[in-house]
DNA sequence: CGGGTTCGCGCC
DNA sequence: AAAGGGCGCGAACCCG
């Protein structure tokens, strides 16, 4: 028989299907000795079945989580994210975070590099224990305990109560967000080649038979892009070599963006926005994409958790997060299967409301449609210059004609904008931000102009490296004026889907099969489940994102609605 | 020749 | 329609 624990620190043995457990209290100390098993998986399965569900303490997902799937855990502490997230909030962004390098921090030892990423998928030699970084001779258990109590320590430095117990619900939701990854990594999105085929035979033509070779659409418009910049020869995928070819022909251009190029009157501009879309389709997710991460009917990239410093998740791989709209169609369910796909419409804003208390935006974000609502408040129901004026204060524009706009709003809702401002002053002074949840923004870099240097350097105003100082604190300022609002977004967003995936538990034994995340993307989910229960899932969406809400904000007239569609193809659900 | 940088564009 | 924030990625390009 084996204690009951409410956590268990789990190393893997670096061969076979055998490990290391220890019971731990909640407070990190052990409730008992190590314990070896040999087949690591069924005590998993033993824990998680018979009485409550441990929290399991490990180094990484990659490391501890993905030899166990399927076998899915309840919950965990991922000592490598929440090392990211202390780090961060200690002012030390960007050191190491693998157990080896906290362990070493912890005794006082020369801290290893991390690794970098995707090094050990492509080299045979670097197994699993080696991302560890521990040294020889030091057990991984041992280690995991160690930084495990350290890091309960470190989070408990944390003086505010308010903020110390944010800070906790972001470790949770983000070691819920490696479980959810490792998961969707394993599954793979549904993804049907023959509708990819065919969406892309109807763009660019049949595959060419040879590699290599430009399909005929693309090649026929290269062709007409010839012709029409005087016969001569020339690359149109070289920035260099379209301006001039343009040039040539007497037209100067400053840049071969596309939306500059709409602006071109001369017939081969039209040609070469039209060269350039199916050019990018045939690169990023052609046949040879195809080739590379379809396999099964399923794409599979991975997620790299809080991989921006944001707390967004990164991609890595297949660009999982890119699938261009025209392919949509083909992200299918299987047959007897439904997509249930939940967008966040308008989250940012609505996260400002929430964040700055203000009661005039609160009252719009109270709304099904805050930009009409906030119109209808403020802008002589004018919608367009609603949402246009938000987003520049979100994003800190000042360009074009959004002046008046930013006015409005600074007398509408002082409140709002000055919370925005008051970060973006923060940025600008080389201060740092912090989301709701307490992830941190990082400090001033090489980014960045050294900030105090440009300041204190007895510079005249107007000389080059004043400008060049005040316009990189301007650049800073408007980073940290959307960190706020992007991180707390993403702290919403994986409350969400730690609440989520807690909620679909409740299917897992449905003889039709168990739903599952697919795909995740800022704010936006994607339930892959039997048809049957289509409508459980879109109520779990709902309740989830309601719970979220509760758990991040607190009591708020803020609505943040998640809104699912059940569909067959993902481009149907948009 | 390979690695790092720049540009441009896909997504939010 | 773009512009402000955050990314990944591919092709071209630059340099040692």
């Amino acid at each position: 028989m084996r204690p009951i624990a409410p956590r268990v620190a789990l190393a893997p043995d670096a061969y076979g299907h055998g490990g290391r457990l220890r019971p731990l209290g909640d407070d990190g100390a052990p409730l008992g000795p190590a314990v070896h098993v040999a087949d690591l998986i069924a005590a998993v399965q033993d824990y998680e079945a018979t009485g409550p569900a441990p929290r399991w303490v490990w180094a990484s997902v990659e490391s501890a989580y993905a030899p166990l799937l399927p076998t899915r855990v309840a919950r965990c502490h991922d000592l490598a994210s929440v090392e990211s997230l202390l780090l961060a909030h200690e002012g030390r962004f960007g050191e190491p975070r693998s157990l080896g390098a906290a362990w070493a921090r912890l005794k006082g030892l020369p801290v290893p590099d991390d690794l970098p990423v995707g090094v050990a998928d492509a080299q045979d030699s670097l197994f699993v224990p080696d991302r560890l970084r521990l040294p020889a001779g030091v057990e991984a258990l041992d280690a995991v305990v160690d930084v495990h109590a350290d890091q309960l320590r470190r989070i408990d430095t944390i003086a505010d109560p308010v903020r110390r117990s944010r800070f906790r619900l972001l470790v949770a939701a983000e070691s819920a967000g490696g479980l959810v990854a490792g998961e969707m990594a394993r599954d793979g999105l549904p993804w049907r080649t023959d509708v990819h085929n065919a969406l892309l035979t109807e763009l660019l033509g049949p595959r060419p038979r040879i590699a290599g070779a430009a399909p005929p659409r693309i090649a026929e418009l290269a062709g007409q892009l010839h012709d029409a910049l005087g016969g001569r020869s020339f690359n149109p995928d070289s920035h260099t070599q379209v301006l001039r070819a343009f040039a040539e022909q007497g037209v100067r251009l400053t840049s071969t963006k596309t939306w500059y190029l709409r602006d071109i009157a001369h017939p081969a501009a039209a040609l070469l926005i039209r060269y350039k879309e199916l050019a990018r389709l045939h690169a990023a997710h052609g046949w040879a994409w195809q080739d590379t991460w379809v396999h099964g009917g399923r794409f599979r990239p991975e997620y790299v958790v809080g991989g921006v410093v944001t707390g967004r998740w990164a991609g890595r791989g297949g660009g999982a997060l890119q699938i261009p709209r025209v392919l949509r169609g083909a992200v299918v369910a299987d047959p007897g299967w439904r997509l249930v796909v939940a967008d966040a419409a308008q989250l940012e804003p609505r996260i400002l409301a929430a964040l700055s208390q203000d009661a005039g935006l609160a009252r719009s974000a109270a709304a099904g449609d805050l930009y009409e609502a906030l119109a209808t408040a403020a802008f002589q129901g004018d919608r367009a210059k609603a949402k246009l004026g938000l987003l520049g204060a979100m994003y800190g524009q000042t360009s074009g004609d959004i002046g008046p706009l930013l006015a409005t709003l600074r007398r509408q809702y002082p409140a709002a904008m000055a919370y925005v401002e008051a970060a973006a002053r923060t940025g600008e002074e080389g201060g740092i931000v912090r989301s709701r949840l307490g992830r941190t923004c990082p400090p001033p870099s090489s980014d960045w102009l050294d900030l105090t240097e440009t300041a204190g350097g007895g510079e005249a105003p107007g000389t080059p490296t004043d400008d060049a100082g005040a316009r990189s604190a301007r650049a800073r300022g408007r980073f940290t004026r959307n960190f706020v609002i992007q991180s707390s977004a993403a702290d919403w967003a994986l409350a969400l889907l730690a609440a989520l995936r807690r909620r679909l538990t409740a299917f897992d034994d449905a003889p039709q099969g168990r739903p599952h995340l697919v795909f995740f993307q800022h704010d936006e989910i994607i339930v892959h489940a039997p048809a049957e229960l289509a409508g459980h899932v879109c109520d779990a969406i709902v309740e989830a994102a309601e719970e979220a809400r509760g758990l991040v904000f607190g009591d708020t007239p803020v609505l943040l609605p998640l809104v699912p569609t059940v569909a067959h193809t993902y481009a149907e659900a948009k």
